[in-house]
RNA sequence: GCGCCCGUAGCUCAGCGGAUAGAGCAGCUGCCUUCUAAGCAGUUGGUCGCAGGUUCGAAUCCUGCCGGGCGCGCCA
């Protein structure tokens, strides 16, 4: 039985209960969520169903608590129903009827955990975005960790998800660049408002090397050339840094094709026909105070040049038009002042913005070294570099350690402890529990024991392995929530409780014989079974992060 | 000034109205000649920023205040 059966179960006998006593079954919920108590006296699920329905229907919650109580007591599987406190239910299911919850996780495999709850909507999933005029570093590498997880949590939830990156390649900051590249290549200072870093030179000397002519070009030429392969070459160190973080994106996306496709111009007139377009002062204004923004915005300046806020509209109602019902932007705080105007997007364009668009702030990560805050300066040569992060930690602690905390917090780290490579990460904990389980499961191998086909699941009875069984089957529930509140960090937290479930109970429990601590046979083959569920539950909850689970550490 | 986010253990952080507020790390005390001790058990450590309110019940919701971060361009 698993934790959705015996919410289904409880849902039921308050149904009969209700019918029975000519109640109003109109206050019923469509479906129940079950706690689990921390409290080992107050059972292995409870329930508030009563205190939530008593008031609604002029009954004491004990006494409704009561009768839902008798009703579900017998249910099969039920080993136990009590009413607690002010009318809490307080469930116990035989172990027999929990044991089963191995197998059923082991035949799922990989599959454990997807659920279809956002089957059928279409997310397009906007993340890192970062400007094609340096390299990928620690300000993008927050929305790369969470967004790539997110990306992944979706999918497992049924959602069909495209993971996008916009490009900027549009604005003066490309031109910016281009000159910053030719004064490098030249030796000249970097100009006013020019790129400075070590990267510039060197992409600078790439591309002299693949022009040697290039220089000797009238100055147009030459940055013209700067221009377009100094961009590609730049996209090229972006994309491969954020592979090697393991992000995938579907789509990148060119700000530049927006206005080369005629994309702007057609939004421009869609938002027209909106009725929300008006001229004033010799430029063109988008009415978004009509939606909640602080202030119309611009979308053609007075001089004819279409804005960038233009080419967001366009940007926003390509996505639309390319099929996608949600389009999910993830921001850090530095741009939260956009909300307001991106919603707005959408509603001048005649959508619904509680729906169809959603934007996610990520507070963010501040470094410090030794407790001592460090100031991220390009100038400074402060920035770190994703690349550099990699390098410090490697992948995964870098990824966990960014995804297990609530973007809305946030983030101190400090440089000295991560990259310090330390028992200070979680993810060696989480880890760990799976090469752990790696390793038995070799042993048994090894010594010829085998899962078989079938287990008596009535023999997983001891405190440990119930507490077990009922976190593997909180899985589900959590990718689920995980996916629906945008918030990867629970399948990181709940990862964290697994692996301290799991280590309790190979603390407690002997899965295969030894000399002086003898196990009977069936009893093995009961907990191979559920050692070898919770390394499915491990390795799935830690692909879902995009974190490995390593066979041996 | 206005707006968004945050304030929970020594540190980094969980806790979308439920029972005695938690985890990891750090500290202290125990536990390995055979399934990985990167572990387990025990222990130390809290005015959940402050003050009101809402209700059977508030760290959680509402209001005000205090403290911190970020943002308020015909820039991109």
């Amino acid at each position: 039985m698993t934790p959705a059966n015996l919410a289904e179960a409880v849902l039921t006998a308050v149904r009969a209960v209700f019918s029975r006593r000519g109640l109003d079954s109109s206050v019923l919920p469509e479906s129940v969520t079950l706690e689990r108590p921390r409290n080992p006296e107050h059972g292995d699920y409870a329930s508030t169903i009563a205190l939530q329905l008593a008031k609604r229907v002029g009954m004491p919650p004990r006494d409704l608590a009561a009768a839902v109580a008798e009703e579900l007591s017998r249910t099969p599987g039920v080993k136990s129903v009590d009413v607690a406190g002010p009318g809490f239910l307080n469930l116990r299911l035989d172990p027999a009827a929990a044991g089963q919850l191995a197998r059923e996780v082991v035949l799922a495999g990989q599959a454990y955990g997807r659920s279809d709850r956002l089957a059928g909507t279409r997310v397009n999933l906007e993340f890192v975005s970062a400007n094609p005029t340096g390299p990928i570093h620690l300000g993008h590498t927050r929305w790369a960790a969470v967004g790539d997880a997110l990306r992944r949590i979706l999918a497992a939830a049924g959602a069909e998800v495209t993971s996008e990156h916009y490009i900027n390649d549009a604005g003066s900051q490309i031109d910016r660049f281009a000159r910053s590249l030719y004064a490098a290549a030249k030796g000249e200072p970097t100009p006013e408002d020019g790129y400075v870093g070590e990267y510039v030179a060197e992409i600078a000397a790439r591309v002299v090397a693949e022009r040697p002519d290039v220089l000797d070009l009238p100055i147009d030429d030459a940055v013209a050339v700067f221009r377009d392969r100094g961009y590609q070459l730049m996209l090229e160190e972006m994309r491969a840094s954020l592979e090697r973080f393991g992000v995938r994106f579907d789509v990148w996306f060119s700000e530049r094709t927006l206005h080369t496709s005629g994309a702007v111009d057609h939004a421009l007139a869609r938002l027209r026909e909106q009725g929300h377009v008006y001229e004033a002062d010799g430029a063109v204004w988008l009415r978004t105070t009509a939606f909640d923004d602080d202030k119309d915005r611009v979308l053609v300046r007075r001089n004819g040049e279409v804005t960038y806020f233009a080419a967001d509209s366009a940007y926003y109602i390509n996505k639309r038009e390319r099929g996608f019902d949600k389009c999910v932007y993830l921001l850090g705080a530095d741009h939260h002042g956009y909300v307001n105007r991106l919603r707005a997007i959408a509603a001048c364009a005649g959508d619904d913005p509680d729906y169809n668009i959603e934007i996610l702030i990520g507070q963010l990560v501040n470094l410090v070294r030794n407790g001592e805050p460090v100031r991220l300066s390009k100038r400074a040569g402060t920035i770190i570099t994703l690349d550099e992060l990699i390098d410090a930690v490697g992948v995964d602690a870098a990824r966990y350690s960014l995804a297990r905390s609530s973007t809305d917090s946030p983030l101190t780290l400090d440089i000295e402890v991560i990259t310090r490579n330390s028992n200070d990460n979680p993810v060696y904990y989480v880890q760990y529990a799976h090469a752990r389980i790696a390793s038995l499961l070799r042993m048994a191998a090894e010594l010829g024991f085998d899962r078989g086909t079938d287990f008596d699941p009535g023999l997983l009875s001891h405190e440990r392995e119930g507490d077990l069984l009922r976190t593997l089957g909180e899985f589900p529930t959590v990718v689920a929530t995980a996916a629906e509140l945008r918030e990867p960090h629970r399948v990181a937290r709940y990862l964290e409780e697994l692996a301290g479930t799991y280590h309790r109970f190979y603390d407690a429990c002997q899965v295969l014989p030894r000399a002086d601590r003898p196990v009977p046979q069936e009893l093995t083959r009961a907990r191979l079974w559920l050692v070898e569920a919770s390394r499915i539950v491990l390795a799935n909850g830690l692909s879902l992060l995009g974190v490995s689970a390593p066979e041996r550490m």
